[in-house]
DNA sequence: CGGGATCCTACGGGATACTG
DNA sequence: CAGTATCCCGTAGGATCCCG
């Protein structure tokens, strides 16, 4: 098993400028990017169906999302001169490559997350990882 | 430039279970996660090593950070009983394989920056994706 | 309907002091 | 050296009310 280190190239050299990476995980490091960007996946909606497709968001957080996205050209807004109001929200080419470069990053999480669930259960009982009050506190 | 859409596949299709990314996203979208794995990416490193090779970085947080990647089995920690007391953290394989993924999101936030950047930019000519107030605060 | 403005709270995270 | 414990502040973000 420590002879599969790598499985395509010799070594993923870590970025000497690691500025790009921030960049991107300030983006959607956040609660609510990635969601309305999947929400966003499945084709242009409103800002309605948008708070009703993801659930818990406040609509604060959620104009507050799209206005970023929007800023930064990953989502476009479209604002129809009726009564009532309507407005629609869709990826952009540019969103939708995020979209996939955050769906990649998914497919590492679906086929790990079995082996990092393990050993959090298994660190939960040797004690690894956790101050001595947690320590004292599963003792009692 | 609109018919490049696709690179690779039909349309990278979002899982429909996103709890995944926000499993990946809850441990990398923090602020020192990334940066502590990326220094390790050059091999075993000590305790003050780290935090010296982590510009800004408070114990209080390296040693939260380091805590969170042993218990995911991201990392080792290895501590010799000598004195002074030397302790040498090292990415595991699933480390490395996290990396190389974050790696990769990074290749994309490099390809992308730019126009991201062009965009913020033009956007705050025309007050898209800002309030009312900021409108009236540069028209002063 | 699609937000803007405001208030309030929880928590991330820095600074500092102490310990084994 | 390698942490732990405590204090403290800024901000993300929820709840609420209001407006075009």
């Amino acid at each position: 098993m420590a002879s599969a280190r790598r499985i395509s190239g010799p070594c993923q050299a870590w970025p000497e400028d690691s500025a790009f990476i921030r960049e991107v995980l300030d983006r959607i490091g956040d609660k609510w990017t990635v969601l309305t960007i999947g929400t966003l996946s499945a084709g242009a909606m409103r800002y309605s169906d948008l708070q009703a497709s993801i659930p818990g968001i406040s609509q604060r957080m959620l104009t507050q999302t799209l206005k970023h996205l929007e800023r930064d050209g990953l989502i476009t807004r479209t604002a129809y001169a009726e009564v009532p109001p309507r407005v629609e929200y869709a990826l952009t080419d540019l969103g939708r490559s995020l979209r996939d470069a955050v769906v990649a990053l998914a497919g590492w999480a679906a086929a790990h997350h079995g082996e990092i669930a393990r050993n959090r259960a298994a660190s939960e009982l040797t004690g690894v990882g956790r101050g001595k009050a947690a320590l004292r506190a599963s003792a009692d």
